[in-house]
DNA sequence: GTGGTCTAGACCACA
DNA sequence: GTGGTCTAGACCACC
């Protein structure tokens, strides 16, 4: 079964869908399931499998490949990128991308970075109870 | 000085107007900055402040309502809860959900939970270096 | 103590405070708590006791005047009424108000006549469970 | 014809219009009129239908998705939830409000339960005589 | 085309 | 003065 049919998309949850792809194709992307120089679906296999309008998918492909993604071989189809650098810079831009929001939220909240460090150790270990933050 | 005054507005960070207003209230009345019971500014008071429109600001303070943190009285004013009870709520919405926003996107990289732990060490002492990420 | 004295009002729920303070009037009148003839406080004394602005008392004296439910004696104070008609063209108003206003609104549920003797039987005198309402 | 077409709305009755026709939505959606999932008008559409503001509309909208009634798809439209359990928690909702403020308002004017049932009872079967109310 | 946001300005009832 | 509602119209991103 194709990977991107587990894909389940949020409908305007404040992320447009277009971007919501491109972020679950990164996050394949850098968990590894996709390997470089991979063949993708075309456009409108994708937009079959996803369930959303031609346009998006078109849209989502444009972005990646401007990102150097992807590569678009005309009349072929599309294509992930096999150079290792972008995999690695896409890793770090959404690793530092989610720790700086997260570190900002807590600290707007008055949050030391102790207790910031406290919240999410209960948080990943114990389930749902959290510190007081202060 | 108001605490208002200096609150500043990111036009266009994919986030409207309403909403930030919103997020800054609640960071301000988590952090105690707001007394409870307290009065706030008027609907003309508050968009002069921060230069936005009446009906933003009006906006703003009828989600607050419905979310139970402030109250109207027509032709007094808002006022925000004495109820204790609203602001811890508030406090836990805001903290569960920034942590389990990141540890979702640091999951769906293909973190482990002690990779979480490391990579967030990492950025609150150092700086800017992250870990591997597995 | 006071009958007036253990009225509460509620800010802003769609009624404008001197509604519900006449209404509080009324549904004392007819429930006979007030007698005809009886003086009632002042305007500074009312405000007083209900902890709202003089004008609203001051509006609420002037519409009930104009329904003759009470007199102004200038100099002396306000009194209620001493013509029993009066009394019960308010007993008749208030009750088809609330009889009309009801089966309208249970009627646009679709709820056919027998429904609604149904349902408010169960609510009265069973507590919540209410009928399926066709 | 549309179902919308036909209602009508009373300007100015101590209901402000966005509420009168959410009023409306939930009577129509209790009487089954409306198909859980179906598509409802575009704003556009229903403005001009109803001869209202767009911002009105948008209001009506944005509160009934609020309120899980409905939900919207950007660009796509607004569809009315599948969630049965919504449709019934409306039904509840609009009854027992119509319920308590009914029974809260007779007994307040002293009438015991039994008067109330035999008012209704009057007032349904007979048309307008009603009781004594004791 | 759709929904979403924001502005400017008006009017009202209320306190 | 306050909050509450409504309109007209603009602009945007998205599908």
């Amino acid at each position: 079964m194709p990977l991107w049919e587990q894909w389940s998309l949020a409908f305007d949850v404040r992320m447009p869908i277009y971007r919501q792809i491109i972020l679950l194709f990164n996050q394949a992307f850098v968990r590894g399931e996709i390997r470089p120089g991979e063949r993708i679906p075309s456009i409108r296999e994708m937009s079959a499998f996803l369930k959303v309008n031609t346009n998006t998918i078109q849209r989502v492909y444009q972005e990646m490949e401007k990102d150097e993604q992807i590569n678009s071989k005309r009349g072929i189809g599309y294509f992930f990128t096999e150079d290792l650098k972008t995999l690695e810079k896409t890793r770090r831009n959404l690793t530092v991308d989610s720790l700086r929001r997260f570190a900002d939220e807590m600290r707007a909240l008055g949050c030391s970075d102790h207790d910031i460090m406290k919240e999410l150790e209960i948080y990943i270990k114990g389930g749902k109870q959290n510190a007081t933050c202060s």
